[in-house]
DNA sequence: TTAGTATATATAGGATAACAAAATATTATT
DNA sequence: AATAATATTTTGTTATCCTATATATACTAA
């Protein structure tokens, strides 16, 4: 698996809004399960993730709630919002139009 | 078509690696081949095209050459060098494994 | 003839977002 | 007692994309 970076540019938002469409988690879990649900491509650091997390919350598309667990610990898990629902289904087209786009460059159609 | 500016972010340089890779190419020529075989996705500014070709021409990966035209107007070709042509089949490789990764997380695999 | 459009390259300035790294604090393991 | 793992936050740095502007020529339309 040859990784780069670049690439993950401007699409860590939808990656982070499918994550929480799926299930409700907070920013470490989100760390470990982008890791491991892509065998190891993703390895989101604290100061991408967190940031991101404020940002999505900013404008609505996330919320999140701070949960004591028994021992004490607060951790804020994420959930999306109706809004961040919308936002989803947008970024899916959005996302395959670019591949589309983009294989157009990589592979020009034959003709 | 739905597009999205951040997608770009990190990917503009392959892109432009592949195209000259194809053939050899100006700078406005290749925001029109962009825009064309993309049927209108890729839009790139003069801003980002012509920044993105000095720094892959600094980087050795492509090389640019005045050549004048007969009216007297010069235009500066690009062409792929063999620098470039190893660092886009890495590239190449580096893209189809992130499409892989965001395809885990977008679509988890079904057990 | 004058204005606008297309061609062609370059760069300064601002915004965004990714990374590294450190700070803080608790719990679990060795 | 020390270290690793868990968990969130923030600061500073870097990269790159966009807007806008500057420069200059050629062609077309009013």
């Amino acid at each position: 698996m040859v990784q780069k970076r670049e690439l993950i540019k401007g699409n860590s938002d939808s990656l982070l809004l499918c994550l929480l469409a799926q299930q409700s988690m907070y920013g470490y879990q989100i760390i470990k399960e982008l890791e491991e649900r892509s065998q190891g491509y993703f390895q989101f650091k604290e100061g991408t993730l967190y940031p991101a997390l404020h940002r999505l919350e900013k404008a609505g598309l996330i919320l999140g709630k701070w949960q004591m667990l028994s021992n004490g610990r607060p951790r804020r898990y994420y959930h999306l919002t109706a809004k961040g629902h919308t936002k989803l289904s947008t970024e899916r087209v959005q996302w395959q139009d670019f591949i589309n786009a983009v294989n157009l460059i990589l592979q020009p159609a034959e003709i």
